[in-house]
RNA sequence: GCCGGUGUGGCGGAACGGCAGACGCACGGGACUUAAAAUCCCGAGAUGGCAACAUCGUGUGGGUUCGAAACCCACCACCGGCACCA
């Protein structure tokens, strides 16, 4: 009979299905695994060759776990929250609600024709309102707890999307989305005060099973970095306080510097000490109009800024006094929005100081101040510093704060290049923010009782020009009683953004259907946390931390018992494309084509080059649509089936690495599953190990189960390749097929249920035991030692594994290689590894 | 500029400091077949040689070591993230 893949997977398919076969109990005496992978978001192209890689590794993963006696929870829904669905909507004059209810259909189709072992009973979806009820919930308390707050802050507003981006969405100054330009708008926004968080979440990484880059972004991304505030007695008779961490520097202090967004600067305009009032407004105006994009596109980065005239500062430990300018090298949104400059030993300040002319004093020895700032800190010692004179940076540093604390002019300050999340997003698509305005009373939440606040069913809710959410023209919805004094009031028309669903939809999973908790006391006690998530390291510094912050969140108000979501986080790489437009990737005949059209590869090479730029040289690219190269599973689960996608998937290199999809390569993995098909199709014999196979059977059971751990399923798969040649070398038992089928079930599930039931096995191979391997079993009695010479491989002997140092010397003098080199020199020295080498070092004779 | 990662056959990729290239793709040869496909078996880093064998070989240049793809120093290339964060 031949591997009919097709009916074979539909025919397992169905049964586990019918079964339940892979339903998680909440409870039990088995030991819990909760596993997990970033739920999708349903777009209209349907699944991508990408999704499967991170599903299929941790589908592994769970049926291994399932397979050694836990009960698995391996879930899955959708994120289905976001702007591409409303667009969609909006140009089909469709609801979204539709649009997502067929992309989700979609999605569920083609995830169960790849045979993953999810509980479909605990599918979430985002939007749906029992499910948004709970993340308006979540919001409500934070309100109350004074973590969800409105204020007016400059925002990025991509003018194409005419939306609010977070500062995750602006990409080298561009939406990330759309490409669109990226401007500065003043703007009232919904944030989320997740800089409360950053020491917490900084610290509580220590202690997590999280790969390392993962830790090092995050780190970085909260940029948490110790110095102190000082104040500078200005002029107008205030203070000007200012962020450094230099703070042993403070005699090189020779002017200030202020974000041309600063605070005082209004008040000192209105008192009129500004004299030079023109040039300030004018500059404040020109920083407002740049876009992120032209500030990072100005890869020279030169100063440019406007001295205050009118107002000046006080150096607190020189008494000089000190010009102040705006400069928007400044950020108004990092430290106090001011800083003192240090030309000496600060490249930017140097760089200003240069331009305008200002002095630059030496207060650190070791460099040379003319030629640029010195900023090194190990090795420094100070000078021109009064009482620091002599002292190194670090002595100096300390010496300082505590002189700055003792005259109440400053104090050490831990400051954080993370910002609060802003939260608001001018959308039709999102969960509205269960948030009431009324005149009297001002922002009121809403009686949890009358949540899910639903969004408006209507037809149309085109995008407004005036930066209003769609909801804001829909005047039944926002019209409402205040729920305080009972007056007229009106909902808040933000939406929130497609992060918040995610934050916390790992909770929903441990208990579903709850409608009295996001998520039941017992379920979450039990589930406890998530034990494995794998997703992309893009989500790293959105997705996962914001999740984290929410959970920290969620265990200080009790609803969850452990501060931390995830116990463990992996990343896979992505799966690149053939590039169409390079030269080695095109048909034989293209090629040959070109070669005659323009002389020569070189001549072609250079012609594609000109047609597309130059990513014609690249052979590897990612892939997307206008590129034609994206590979649609469907095609290759029809071709091939799902097993042979699902093994490819998972061999076609390190998980952890980005690696290219090769179509000729599939079939590699095709002729090994049929080549398992071939081995246990007929009928065996003997429940026993074969004595022929029995040791290597042991060794791939040992490799195979660590493999898994380590996700390196790409030399696990190798591993069971090699164990199927030997089995075409040696006939094996059924004890044999039997083992070879358990440990080849999460790799390519539908086809070990079949040969399992045809071999007459007990049961599911799904569900059948994990193999153990015996140690003890796989050590071979004969050794292969490598025998070398003064370090260069002479040759090998076989000896009796375990052998001492003389036996093998004798064993490889008898080698007649490496008789010829001892042949008449004088041994000097012997390395011996047991089991694995001899190295004879020689002085050679005469 | 800063942080992280990666450089190994024609290709994807393997290798606790110990026989580099497992496993697979593509390739070559053989068996089966009227033939092809499929399947099965065998071969294969490069150079030289009929061969045994020798030399060279893991981005480049040094170093440590009996022994380095792996460790150290310097550099080059590519990928990802951050980017005036005081």
């Amino acid at each position: 009979m031949k591997y009919d893949f097709a009916a074979i997977e539909k025919k397992w398919q169905t049964y586990w299905d019918e079964h339940k076969t892979y339903a998680a109990t909440n409870g039990g005496d088995k030991p819990k695994f909760f596993g997990l992978i970033e739920f999708p978001y349903p777009s209209g192209d349907g699944l991508h060759v990408g999704h499967p890689r991170p599903y299929t590794a941790i589908d592994i993963v769970a049926r291994k776990r399932r397979m050694q006696g836990y009960n698995v929870l391996y879930p899955i829904g959708y994120d289905a929250f976001g702007l591409p669905t409303e667009r969609y909507a909006i140009q089909h004059h469709m609801r979204p609600e539709l649009v997502t209810k067929r992309n989700v259909a979609r999605f569920t189709e083609q995830l169960k024709m790849l045979g993953y072992s999810f509980d479909w009973d605990r599918c979430i979806v985002t939007t749906d309102p029992d499910y948004y009820k709970w993340t308006q919930w979540i919001f409500l308390q934070m309100f109350k707890k004074g973590l969800a707050y409105k204020t007016s802050i400059p925002v990025n507003w991509c003018t194409d999307c005419k939306i609010v981006l977070a500062n995750e969405e602006v990409v080298n100054g561009v939406c990330e989305r759309c490409g669109g330009p990226v401007i500065k708008k003043e703007k009232s926004q919904w944030m989320l005060g997740i800089t409360k968080y950053a020491q917490r979440l900084l610290d509580d990484l220590d202690d997590l099973d999280y790969i390392e880059r993962v830790k090092t972004q995050q780190r970085n991304w909260i940029g948490r970095s110790t110095g102190a505030e000082v104040d500078f007695v200005t002029s107008a008779g205030d203070k000007l306080k200012v962020f450094t961490t230099r703070c042993d520097t403070l005699f090189g202090v020779t002017y200030m510097v202020m974000s041309p967004e600063h605070a005082l600067l209004a008040d000192w305009m209105k008192r009129g000490l500004i004299q030079n009032m023109e040039a300030v407004k004018e500059y404040q105006a020109a920083a407002a109009r740049k876009s992120d994009f032209e500030r990072t596109e100005l890869e020279s980065k030169e100063k440019t800024g406007v001295k205050l005239e009118g107002v000046r500062a006080v150096n607190p430990v020189t008494g000089d006094e000190i010009p102040i300018f705006l400069s928007d090298y400044v950020l108004a949104t990092y430290g106090t929005g001011a800083i003192m400059a240090v030309p000496g030993h600060d490249q930017r300040d140097w760089d200003f100081a240069k331009a305008f002319d200002l002095p630059i004093i030496e207060v650190v020895q070791g460099g040379n101040v003319e030629e640029c700032a010195f900023t090194d800190c190990a090795t420094g010692v100070l000078v021109n510093s009064g009482f620091l004179n002599g002292l190194q940076v670090e002595e100096a540093k300390a010496t300082m704060i505590r002189w700055l604390e003792e005259k109440g002019i400053g104090s050490e300050k831990v400051n954080f290049k993370l910002r609060d999340w802003v939260f608001s997003r001018q959308r039709y698509w999102g969960e509205p923010i269960p948030i009431i305005h009324c005149d009297k009373c001002g922002w009121v939440p809403m009686d949890e009782k009358d949540l899910p606040l639903m969004l408006p069913d209507v037809e149309s809710y085109e995008p407004t020009d005036n930066g209003e959410s769609p909801l804001a023209a829909i005047r039944d919805w926002v019209e409402c009683t205040c729920p305080r004094c009972g007056g007229p009031a009106e909902h808040e028309t933000d939406t929130m953004p497609n992060w918040a669903g995610s934050s916390w939809y790992f909770l929903r999973y441990m208990d579903p259907l709850n409608d009295k908790a996001l998520v039941g006391e017992d379920a979450v006690k039990y589930w406890n946390q998530v034990d494995w998530y794998n997703g992309g390291m893009e989500h790293t510094t959105l997705h996962l931390l914001y999740s984290r912050f929410w959970h920290k969140f969620l265990y200080d108000i009790g609803v969850v018992p452990t501060k931390e979501p995830y116990a463990k986080r992996t990343s896979h790489g992505m799966i690149l494309g053939q590039n169409p437009h390079n030269f080695a990737n095109l048909p034989a005949e293209e090629q040959a084509a070109l070669v005659a059209e323009y002389g020569d590869e070189k001549g072609a090479r250079k012609h594609l080059r000109e047609r597309y730029g130059e990513m014609a040289d690249q052979q590897i690219v990612k892939m997307s649509k206008s590129l034609g190269n994206v590979v649609n599973p469907d095609d290759v689960v029809k071709a091939f089936g799902a097993d042979t996608l699902r093994t490819y998937i998972m061999f076609l290199g390190d998980f952890e690495k980005a690696a290219p999809w090769q179509d000729d390569a599939v079939k590699g993995c095709k002729r090994f599953l049929d080549r398992v098909w071939n081995l246990c199709e007929v009928k065996r014999e003997g429940d026993a190990l074969s004595a022929a196979n029995e040791k290597e059977i042991h060794k791939t059971i040992s490799k195979v189960s660590s493999d898994i751990e380590e996700m390196k399923f790409n030399t696990a798969i190798a591993a069971l390749m090699g164990l199927v040649n030997k089995f075409y070398q040696n006939e094996p038992s059924r004890g044999d097929v039997k083992v070879l089928l358990a440990l080849l079930s999460p790799f390519a599930p539908h086809l070990c249920d079949e040969l399992w039931e045809q071999q007459g096995f007990e049961g599911l191979c799904c569900t059948s035991q994990w193999p153990e391997h015996d140690e003890s079993k796989t050590v071979d009695a004969e050794k292969t030692l490598a025998v070398q010479v003064n370090g260069k491989l002479r040759g090998t002997v076989t000896v009796a594994a375990g052998c001492t140092q003389e036996t093998a010397l004798e064993a490889a003098k008898l080698d007649k290689k490496v008789a010829g080199y001892l042949n008449g020199a004088e041994i000097v020295k012997i390395i011996f590894v047991k089991d694995k080498l001899i190295n004879i070092i020689i002085k050679p004779g005469k």
